[in-house]
RNA sequence: CGGGGCGUAGCGCAGUCCGGUUAGCGCGCUUGAUUUGGGUUCAAGAGGCCCCCGGUUCAAAUCCGGGCGCCCCGACCA
């Protein structure tokens, strides 16, 4: 059980510690309905700190936002059979409007192909009209079993991306394209070091041709897909109708692809760098990148250090960085502290007397605890050594993230014993896999994991090895691991 | 939907077995002092449909019946 002081020891309780970090640092707290959660000011400016990442890259890349209907019609979902097959389970529909039941229920939309695709159809004609490139930010509802805040809730916000093409090669090309979007994000402004890969046949999206996606280690091991990016192949257009005449006056089905990341994300950032007094910040994402805590005992000590406070702040705003000044009363400096890491704030600046005196300010680094992470340095050009502190602590917490990650990584080669204890043990095993659905689920039921994806980066491309489970020859390897 | 646990102040809990003064404790909150370079200390306060409905009883947080809700572990999942 936490103290009302901390938190639970990652190590003691990942998950205890992770619930305890996301309401202490005050990121999200429970709502009435079970499932949902109420993201607080502080959890959703990382957020908006996420959507502004994001939202820069799909514009540079040629997208525009635009926004669907939360209301489906239930027929919709119909008509496609493997994703009607997918998420039938875990949909929420209505059955009334208005005092009276509705002639065909209303889905709350648990994703947006089927409604996108019904749009696309009547938009599309020619290949003039390819490609369409839109993206919409939005919730959706999925009915879940178990939920956990921000990892997986009734309702969650993210982004989903769906685009039309006139052949497969430039669908897959998009697709590709935005995965490779997305590993940028996660991996320049999150800190958070992600492997890109295909899904195999069992973990694709229901619906599309094949899956990929960005899978990242948390602090507890557990691999958390992080991103996905569908190439739906023709399966949409065909159940939707999407065609368009091309140049030889011939109708062709467009190639379609849909592609998300979520409030989960948030989650990630948590579990990636977060220790024991709480959250820690990627530089990039934080809401504060300093926060100044002022130090002083008399009246007359309070003027000069609060006018330093401001000074030092507008200093910093001038460069371009995002800072909070903690002049509350009535808290020590000591408290403050605290309360900071606990929120994760990437640099403290503490300003008393003997720095006013010495025209100096201390700079504490979060991602470096204690006198190691603090040092001394004038007033003068601040701004500039924050900038550059900044710069350090990103590259040091990805390398963090990764030295972790990369000693958890095993390769294995036909012993699936060995395979058994590495993926037990909460590694992640990189093994030749067949891809085949008996395969997985014996290992599913054998060791509670399922593959995370076939990654890009292969260590022997162009060879073949045996399929950890089945032992027939096998074109790629596939991680392993326990997820979220 | 299976297996466990729990509903008492904003949060965390004690009290329930064995019914009985005014329902307590810690944290937080308010006010005032004190402190302030790593979670100060003290004093005085505010705050309760004891989950809901019904029953037993002179008397119910406590016993009985029914309901609702939440959490944790499994199957499903961004």
């Amino acid at each position: 059980m936490a103290s009302d002081k901390g938190v639970t020891p990652r190590s003691e309780d990942f998950s205890r510690w992770y619930t305890d970090v996301v309401q202490k640092a005050e990121l999200a707290d429970y709502a009435p309905v079970r499932g949902c959660m109420i993201i607080l000011p502080y959890g959703y400016e990382l957020w908006e700190a996420v959507k502004g990442g994001l939202d820069r890259r799909f514009k540079e890349t040629g997208h525009q936002n635009a926004y669907f209907p939360l209301f489906i019609p239930e027929s919709f979902l119909k008509k496609e059979a493997e994703h009607v097959e997918g998420f039938s389970p875990e949909l929420a529909v209505v059955t009334i409007g208005g005092g009276k039941e509705l002639e065909e229920p209303l889905i709350v939309r648990p994703t947006s192909e089927t409604i996108i695709g019904w749009a696309y159809a009547k938009w599309i004609q020619s290949y003039r009209d390819l490609p369409v490139l839109i993206n919409q930010w939005a919730n959706v509802v999925r009915w879940e079993m178990r939920t956990r805040l921000f990892l997986r809730t009734m309702e969650f916000l993210w982004q989903e991306g769906h685009t039309a093409h006139a052949t497969y090669e430039e669908a897959e090309e998009e697709t590709r394209r935005i995965l490779d979007l997305y590993a940028d994000f996660a991996i320049a402004d999150a800190a958070i070091p992600v492997i890109k890969g295909r899904k195999s046949p069992q973990e694709k999206f229901a619906g599309a041709l094949h899956s990929y996606a960005i899978e990242a280690m948390m602090g507890d091991k557990r691999a958390l897909q992080s991103g996905t990016s569908h190439n739906l192949g023709q399966n949409f257009a065909k159940a939707f109708d999407i065609k368009y005449l091309d140049i030889n006056n011939e109708l062709q089905y467009c190639w379609t692809t849909s592609w998300g990341v979520s409030t989960r994300f948030v989650g990630a950032i948590v579990m990636t760098h977060g220790d024991d007094k709480g959250l820690r910040l990627p530089p990039r994402m934080a809401p504060y990148q300093v926060v100044i805590v002022p130090i002083y005992r008399e009246e007359d000590e309070k003027t000069p250090v609060m006018e330093a406070a401001w000074r030092m702040k507008a200093a910093l705003v001038a460069a371009g960085i995002r800072v909070h000044v903690d002049d509350r009363e009535g808290q020590t400096p000591g408290f403050k502290y605290n309360d900071w890491e606990m929120r994760g704030v990437p640099i403290r600046m503490e300003i008393g007397p003997r720095d006013v005196e010495k025209q100096s300010v201390a700079l504490a680094r979060r991602d470096i605890p204690g006198k190691e992470g603090k040092q001394f340095v004038p007033q003068e050009g601040v701004a500039a050594a924050v900038q550059d502190l900044l710069e350090s602590i990103h590259a040091t917490m990805l390398q963090q993230a990764t030295g972790m990650r990369d000693a958890n990584l095993f390769e294995i080669v036909g012993d699936y014993g060995r395979f058994g204890e590495v993926v037990e043990s909460g590694g992640w095993a990189l093994t030749w896999f067949c891809g085949g659905a008996a395969c997985e689920q014996k290992i599913k039921d054998d060791y509670q994991c399922v593959s995370r994806c076939f990654p890009f980066d292969q260590p022997y491309p162009g060879q073949q090895g045996p399929c950890i489970v089945c032992g027939h020859r096998s074109a790629e390897m596939a991680y392993f691991a326990r997820s979220y």
